[in-house]
DNA sequence: TTATAAAAGGATATTAATATCTTTTTATAA
DNA sequence: TTATAAAAAGATATTAATATCCTTTTATAA
C-alpha cells in the first residue's frame, strides 16, 4: 500500500493537470479541496514535488502550480520514489534485510510477481493518462459520497 | 507492503512451526534470536496471536510457543488480518475513500489485478507450507548477511 | 509604491507504529 | 513448599507519519 501522503500527492498532480487543460493554474485551496486532503498537509506535499521539479509552481498573485514542458509524462514511479522512496519494489515481502533470486525467502517466488506486477504499473502509467481518463469520464478523482 | 510488525508475526509463526516439528517449544527469546526481532516487541506481537489464537501457549517452566490441532494450516490472511486489519485487500489503490468496480478510480483496473493477486498468495499460502520450504532447504528464515 | 494574493519555509502538534521496561501470573522442578 | 522459568499484562519511550500554524518571500494589480 502506498502512504496517505504518495496517495495525495498523485491524485493532487492528476487534478493540476486537469486544470491545467483547462488552461488554469490551482493554487493550494483548490487542490485540497477537489482531493479532499487537508489543506496544509497539501502544502508542504506540492512544495516536496515541486521541489524535485516533477512540478512547477508560481508565487504572488494569479500564481499557482502547473506541468512544465519536460513534466508533460511523469510517471507513478516517479512521484512514489519522491514521496516514499522505492522500497516498495524491491524490498523483500518475507522481511528479510534485502531480496534474492538465488537465495529467495520462502515467498520469494510468488510475491515476486505480484511486486513487479505492481512496478510495471508504476513505471507505464502517468498523470497524464490517469488525468484523461477522468477527463474522459471513464474515471473519477474522488467520490461523490 | 506489509508492516514491520505483520512481517514480525509471520516469520516468528513460520520458526515455531519448524521448531515444533522438532518437537520443541521455543520461548520468546529464542523466537527473536532467530528471526531477528527485538525481543520485547517480539513478545508483544506473540501475545497478540495467541491472544487470537492463531498459536498456542504455555506459561511457566518448560513453556513456550506452539501450534494445537486446529492452528496447523494458517494462511498469510489470517495472520495479516490479525496483525494489521485487511484494508490491503481491498482499499482504494488511488486513495479514494472505497474500491469501487462500477465507479472506478483511474487506477482500478490495473491495480486491482494486483492487489487481487496478493489476496490470492495470502490466502494459499500457509505458514506450515512456508516453513516446509525451509526445512527443505529450499527457502531461507533470514539473511547470513 | 502599496496592498494583496500566493507559494515557500520553519516550527510545532498530534497520532500511529515501533520498541523497551517492569510487574504479575502461572507452571514446573527441586 | 520454595525457587525458578516462562508468558501475560501494563506502563512508558522513541520514532516516523500525518497534520497544523505562523512567518517570510515573491509577484502582481491597483
Ligand atoms: S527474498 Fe523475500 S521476496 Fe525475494
Ligand atoms: S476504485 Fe481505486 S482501486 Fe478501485
Amino acid at each position: 500500500m502506498l502512504s496517505k501522503s504518495t496517495e495525495y500527492a498523485i491524485r493532487a498532480l492528476v487534478f493540476v493537470q486537469l486544470r491545467n487543460w483547462e488552461q488554469k493554474r490551482p493554487g493550494v485551496d483548490e487542490i485540497a479541496r477537489e482531493i479532499e486532503a487537508p489543506e496544509a498537509y497539501t502544502a508542504k506535499i506540492l512544495q516536496i514535488l515541486t521541489k524535485h521539479k516533477l512540478l512547477g509552481s508560481a508565487k504572488g498573485r494569479g500564481g499557482g502550480f502547473f506541468f512544465g514542458e519536460n513534466q508533460s509524462s511523469l510517471t507513478l514511479y516517479d512521484v512514489i520514489h519522491v514521496m516514499e522512496g522505492d522500497a516498495c519494489f524491491h524490498k523483500c515481502g518475507f522481511g528479510l534485510k534485502s531480496c534474492n533470486d538465488n537465495n529467495p525467502c520462502p515467498l520469494h517466488d510468488k510475491y515476486v510477481v505480484v511486486r513487479d506486477g505492481f512496478f510495471e504499473i508504476a513505471k507505464t502509467e502517468t498523470i497524464s493518462a490517469l488525468s484523461d481518463s477522468i477527463r474522459r469520464g471513464d474515471a473519477v478523482l474522488n467520490r461523490i459520497v
